[in-house]
DNA sequence: TTTTACAGTAGTATATCTACTACATTTATC
DNA sequence: GATAAATGTAGTAGATATACTACTGTAAAA
């Protein structure tokens, strides 16, 4: 009998994943937390084979999330989900320790798929992600400038980017006002940009929005 | 015995709203379908009680399905879903005949609240929504906001949207700091927009940039 | 193994922006 | 032509953002 954790903040995308789960996996135990938080409860309180968790959850970001869960468990196999078509985030979630990044688009054979994958010890990537890390790998000088930001910088970019203020910013990551500021004025400096509205261009040049 | 059809490209909400429906109707017809062209024809082919729409979906968007829709049946009672919290979208999307706006991250029983609702006919509105409505409906709304900003409001708007700050703008125009960011005030009071970010965005959407 | 570079984090002092209020002048509206 | 609404303009006080500086831990380079 496998133990599954599902984390997701939209109520309908849980009830789907355990749904198509079910079905794979008849005999599955399947658990549904809405946020980050309950998550890494969760995993510190019981026992499980497979966490699925979105990548954008309020509070904590999934990512941060991520980097938590594999310290507490290290071979814990981790399946990102994302709204965002594989690009941006993949290597990034992948860098994190994640065994599979997975768009919510994907059938629902392809999950079951991932999730016999993963509890394998083994990684779930996809086609379009492999061609990017191979990209990668041959390197450097035509990335786009925002994949030299940090993770803490990147997640601030989108913010920023999006119009949220400095303060909220920090408010909602649990930082400093002058902390999120500083990471603000590096991102400038890494990016060459001026103001926020060169952001807010920047990213929907990039479709970071 | 009622007939519901979803529309949603992703696979895994699909599933959820089923079975989050299959609870509130047990003896529901339910069926599903990944975008707005397979959605078009199975409205055309059988009749409906209820749609149950995605608002961003491969090929044609769910406006402009929703719109089509209302031609052919100007009855059906359709509920448009989206991950965008309420803000922008929601006006368009009930002006253009929907009877609610949901939003994916709302309670499962409120979506059969919903579904309950306008199946009497009835439209479906959240407070957050009706507020807004409210405070748009006064004005004849089918011109762009930004007709409605004065001369000296429109310049700022330019000028805030290409990233100038308030008091290089104050500079620039001879005038006090707080007179521009009066100015700014005003409209965004009157474009019902929160921040630069938005103002930067309607004026690439409006190409005023 | 030391050094260097960068990432993550903040405090202090200063600069900048905003909300609220106000008032005179146009411009609509009846 | 009177009255209401919108426009152009700012000051004051309080809220926010920034520049600069600095400290820690860690990874990479020398």
């Amino acid at each position: 009998m496998i133990r599954i954790l599902i984390a997701d903040d939209h109520s309908i995308v849980r009830r789907g994943l355990r749904q198509i789960l079910l079905e794979g996996f008849p005999t599955a135990a399947i658990e549904e937390v809405p946020d980050a938080e309950a998550m890494i409860k969760k995993i510190i309180q019981s026992e499980w084979d497979v966490v699925i968790s979105d990548l954008s959850m309020p509070g904590r970001s999934g990512l941060e999330a991520l980097q938590q869960i594999k310290q507490l468990h290290p071979r814990l196999p981790v399946l990102i989900l994302s709204i965002h078509p594989e690009e941006q985030y993949a290597l990034r979630v992948l860098k994190a320790g994640a065994s599979g990044y997975l768009s919510k688009d994907m059938a629902p054979d392809e999950l079951v798929n991932a999730v016999h994958r993963v509890m394998l010890g083994k990684k779930y990537i996809t086609a379009s992600i492999a061609e990017k890390l191979a990209s990668v790998l041959d390197q450097d000088s035509d990335k786009p400038s925002h994949e030299y930001l940090s993770d803490r910088e990147f997640s601030v970019l989108k913010l920023l980017a999006s119009g949220k203020s400095v303060s909220e910013i920090a408010e909602s990551l649990f930082l400093s006002v002058t902390t999120v500021s500083t990471y603000r004025a590096r991102i400038m400096a890494k990016m060459g940009l001026k103001n926020n509205a060169d952001l807010t261009l920047y990213a929907i040049e990039h479709k970071l929005l």
